[in-house]
RNA sequence: GGUCGCGUAGCUCAGCUGGAUAGAGCAUCUGCCUUCUAAGCAGACGGUCAUAGGUUCGAAUCCUAUCGCGAUCACCA
């Protein structure tokens, strides 16, 4: 138990038994610097119920407490907060509950329905760049959040591995490869295939040019149509089985996979189960037409199906189109109901998608509960804000991307040249210094990514690199690897309990009370579906402990007991910004 | 135009279900490496919380309107 729940309870009978009123709850928060205390009761909630004067009222609570309550040792009331001192000796009983708990924070898997989580979902015609990066990230870490919290997780993409932008590359290649392979020319795959995606559209753009030479509106519209007939037949013949066509396509997707595989790699993500666009693009017709039978559908006179949400002040929605083809939305339908069939223990799904797709899936989850699934209210849309360029929007097509490829790259570089500056690593190999700068570059990175909050849009600046200190991954990853030289000198670390008489440094309490909300953050944040909760706490506990470390000897404390407690906290200390960071997919290093 | 999201220090961001004098980092300036890693610590400077109303003991937080930025409103995905 920590001490809010200590004091809910011990509030409320306080105010049963000296004012005979029942209290629905108790409004916490902690005492501000300038006043003595650790934690403040604030009483003006309490007036709905109990009538007087606040400050009266909260001297009453305060000698109720300090009387009943084992570890409050004093209290002072100014204005209307109550402001309790809590002893020692209680929060070194919770640094012995938790000091051999390596899990510390986690839930216990406490659920037997699991939770999907869709993340990253690239086309298969071009890299990942930056946007794709926030997704990835933001996927992964919130997964890891969720089986924190003892959650199921099962994590998952659905790769748009067809469709006319897929043949755009395909009809490219053929046109002006010249048999070009990842092999052959030592370009990755995924890039290798996004150069014919841009080739295509120059190519196309140029005849359009050619072409448009004037015209009505109508007229040019039809022009541009028709180049683009040819990428539409090869996705007709993809459809119809075409041998050919669709050997191409395979060779090309797998180009595409190995690069993609290579970048998840690199990025550290991983999925339990796929799910292909070509495999699925088809489901979701025969949910149309039951839902058609139920009357959650109706059709219109030129045989497309519409859902009316009207009703729920938004707009009618098409779900299949007059000739019986599926649309966006009826694949989205039968997906979601496969992987249930696929996972019966699924209870819920969390798709990451940007948040241009906003109305989408309020669509799709509408459509799902009318539909009558029972799943479908837990069906959460990780909706997040777009990566924009100073220069505005990253354009794939104008080249103005930013690669996820280059940037991991360019992260790892920017590592090493400040670890070379600093020079710290003598006796590392070469291997484990490429290994230190991936932890630092991509710590710097991810967390740059994650601590902001993900409906905001971020706006990245190429120019100005990412930075390593203040509030960075990099920061907190040297923290860790303070901590770990200190554990290293130390010689050991004495497991044992510590004593309760032992008197504690302020700035020991205030890493103790740290320590307490991580159990409640990774919570908030399951809950939230926030990693910016884990990235802010994370960093709170590491400014904390470096105030302590700067300002209280460790090794160098002469009495035995203290100088052992110092050790054990730091030691857990660390252990807590390791399990933090995890959650957020980043590591930290022994040394840097 | 309808709908949704965002607007906090020069810049990048915190600020939980309303609570005390709105907090960090970067940048600028001051100190601190003969004691455990200075990618650090301590401090200074910097705010009409977009604007105007409202709700109440109390509003950056909730409500309404206005302004600014973004997204979206396809038989595209």
């Amino acid at each position: 138990m920590n001490i809010q729940q200590v004091l809910t309870t011990a509030v409320k009978a306080a105010v049963s038994s000296i004012f005979n009123a029942e209290l629905p709850s108790v409004e916490f928060q902690p005492t501000r610097k300038d006043f003595e205390g650790d934690i403040t009761v604030v009483v003006f909630p309490m007036l709905r119920v109990v009538k007087g004067n606040p400050v009266e009222i909260g001297t009453k609570i305060g000698e109720y407490l300090q009387e009943h309550v084992d570890g409050v040792s004093k209290f002072n009331v100014v204005k209307g907060f109550l402001n309790v001192v809590i002893e020692d000796s209680f929060y070194l009983d919770f640094f012995n509950a938790i000091q051999d708990k390596k899990t510390f924070g986690y839930a216990v898997p406490n659920s037997k329905d699991a939770i999907m989580v869709e993340y990253s979902s690239p086309n298969t015609n071009k890299p990942l760049h930056l946007g794709h990066i926030r997704n990835n990230l933001l996927g992964y870490s919130v997964a890891e959040i969720l089986k924190a919290n003892g959650h199921k997780v099962y994590k998952t993409q659905i790769i748009n591995d067809r469709g006319i932008h897929i043949c755009k590359s395909m009809l490219a290649w053929q046109k002006f490869g010249g048999g070009e392979t990842p092999q052959s020319s030592g370009l990755k795959g995924d890039h290798l295939v996004g150069k014919y995606y841009v080739a295509f559209d120059k190519a196309y753009k140029e005849q359009i040019a050619e072409l448009i030479s004037g015209g009505t509106e109508k007229e040019q519209a039809e022009k541009e149509a028709s180049i683009l007939l040819e990428a539409q037949q090869m996705l007709r013949k993809w459809e119809a089985g075409d041998a050919e066509v669709v050997a191409l396509w395979e060779k090309m997707n797998g180009w595409v996979y190995e690069g993609f595989d290579t970048t998840y790699r690199n990025l550290g993500v991983d999925f339990d189960t796929l799910y292909y666009e070509s495999n699925t693009y088809l489901l979701g017709r025969d949910m149309v037409k039951e839902g058609l039978e139920k009357g959650t559908f109706f059709k219109k006179d030129d045989g497309s199906v519409w859902i009316d949400l009207t009703d729920e002040g938004l707009d009618e929605k098409i779900v299949l189109r007059s000739d019986g083809t599926a649309v966006y939305m009826t694949q989205d339908i039968g997906t979601a109901i496969q992987r249930v069939t696929d996972f019966p223990d699924i209870n819920g799904m969390v798709y990451t998608v940007g948040n241009e797709q906003d109305y989408h899936f309020k669509v799709l989850f509408l459509i799902l509960k009318k539909l009558g699934y029972s799943w479908a209210g837990q069906l959460y849309h990780l909706s997040y804000g777009m990566v924009d360029l100073p220069s505005g929007k990253m354009k794939s097509r104008e080249g103005t991307v930013v690669d996820a490829d280059d940037l991991i790259e360019n992260m790892e570089h920017t590592a090493e040249t400040i670890s070379a500056e600093l020079g710290k690593l003598d006796g590392y190999s070469e291997t484990e210094k490429k290994e230190l700068y991936s932890t630092i570059g991509l710590g710097a990175l991810k967390y740059y990514i994650l601590k902001v909050d993900p409906k905001k849009r971020i706006l990245f600046n190429p120019e100005e690199s990412v930075d390593f200190q203040g509030n960075t991954g990099p920061f907190i990853q040297y923290t860790y690897a303070r901590i770990q030289s200190i554990l290293r000198k130390a010689n050991g670390v004495d497991s044992s309990e510590v004593k309760i008489s032992l008197e504690l440094h302020d700035k020991e309490k205030e890493l103790l009370k740290q320590l307490q909300l991580f159990p409640e953050t990774i919570q908030l944040a399951s809950e939230n579906y926030s990693p910016a909760l884990i990235a802010n706490y994370t960093y709170d506990l590491v400014k904390e402990f470096n105030s302590f470390y700067q300002q209280v000897s460790i090794l160098g404390e002469s009495d035995g007991l203290k100088r052992q407690f110092r050790i054990q906290l730091s030691k857990k200390v660390g252990e807590v910004i390791q399990s933090a960071f995890l959650l957020l997919g980043i590591h930290v290093p022994e040394r840097m």
